[in-house]
DNA sequence: AATCACTGTTTTGTTGACAATAACCGATGT
DNA sequence: ACATCGGTTATTGTCAACAAAACAGTGATT
């Protein structure tokens, strides 16, 4: 029984896979009533292994379903996106502060690297706010499996992120600051880099807590409707 | 389309609690192999269902699948139960801050009825670290609640308390210090009632961060072997 | 006119059979 | 004696047919 897992993939997986992004990338859009057989025609599936993929899709909140009568891709309330934002501020604060703890030195360096890369793809692209998110989750993507953490890295990469990148795909909701969330991001590496896990721990959360401010912001002044 | 569901059971959902429980009272043991017919056999299932299930609890981490090597229950070591209450330190201390503001007074009064039924079970059952668990178990599912975050409710009644009630069962760890912890939940429970979330939120990452630091200390002993 | 009951249809839930893959075990060679 | 290779077996992954439940449309009744 040899443990490392040689990327077997089958077809509950490709089914998980399919929805999933299907889901974030908006093609089933909050709230929408999807039939098994629709799904099945269309990602070229059986029944069977779809039906695996969306139970595992509802245990992570991404679905509901209501026996005998259907599944629909969940609909997330301005107020429960902002409490998701809260759960991130305290998960992703203490991730920050074991990733200080044990990030390693090139992983780090890597990590500054991606954030130049980051800078650029921001005045290449000015407003591309796609590119923009991509970088941004690349950056809490480092940062949470850098806690060495397993279930925290789990459940933010497995379950939060995707319902934020949900709506972020849908309403590009991280563009109107790009350059100083980016500001932000520089200052917790190096708070990471100088093993500071407290003041990382503070600044990520501080970090999340304006990005959820301005999305409220947002919504408020009506710019964002969800 | 109702909204409100009536309890309706379907097999995966049987075959879901079946799995669920049975690894949470360790009678499937951590790091077992089973084989899907001896436990559809056990549960009188088919394999239909007893899949869906399987997906689920995968997902929910309490399961690990290698493709077409079988399925087989998480195994978690001393460190990553330490990290556990370090998830649960923050996450709880969110949830006592959220359910301060949110509770109801009614439902608040319930809480403080049922510490003093928890306090009538500690006299009563000297030992009896199984009740007592549920007495906590109890407690921390209300905050939970009580905090209206309905993805936070989710994620620490669905993942979290199940992986730590799995070895809180095997262990009965919260077992050594029942008087004192029911203290703690007083007092949590009364900056609940005078809507003192900031105070509640110190008092509940406290209160898991002394039962993280109780278990490792005992662990550290040898009283516990994980 | 509105509501209720009934029936037909569609969709989901379930089952058992079939195919593919990995673990097991014995044989063979060094 | 040990390791490697190949066949066998058992288990998992996949599929397609069957059963059951909910939705929708029609008609009758109040």
């Amino acid at each position: 029984m040899r443990e490392n897992s040689p990327p077997v993939y089958t077809r509950a997986d490709e089914a998980f896979d399919c929805l999933q992004t299907a889901i974030v990338k908006g093609e089933l859009a909050p709230g929408e009533k999807i039939g098994e057989l629709e799904l099945c025609t269309r990602f070229n599936l059986t029944r069977g292994p779809l039906r695996e993929a969306i139970g595992r899709l509802e245990s992570r909140g991404l679905l509901v379903r209501r026996p005998h009568a259907g599944v629909k891709v969940v609909a997330v309330s301005a107020a429960e996106l902002m409490e998701l934002y809260l759960i991130r501020e305290n998960m992703e604060g203490l991730a920050a502060r074991q990733a200080a703890e044990r990030m390693t030195d090139s992983e780090i360096a890597d990590l500054q690297a991606t954030l130049d890369a980051h800078e650029q793809m921001i005045d290449e692209a000015q407003g591309q706010a796609y590119y923009q998110a991509e970088g941004d989750y690349d950056f809490h993507h480092r940062i949470a499996t850098g806690s060495r953490n397993t279930k925290l890295a789990q459940m933010l990469l497995g379950d939060l992120y995707y319902m934020v990148r949900m709506y972020r795909y849908r309403l590009s909701t991280s563009a109107g600051r790009p350059h100083r969330a980016l500001g932000e991001h520089r200052r917790i590496v190096e708070a990471i880099a100088q093993r500071d896990g407290e003041l990382a721990e503070f600044l990520m959360k501080r970090h999340i807590n304006a990005a959820r401010r301005n999305i409220e912001k947002q919504i408020q002044d009506g710019v964002l409707t969800i």
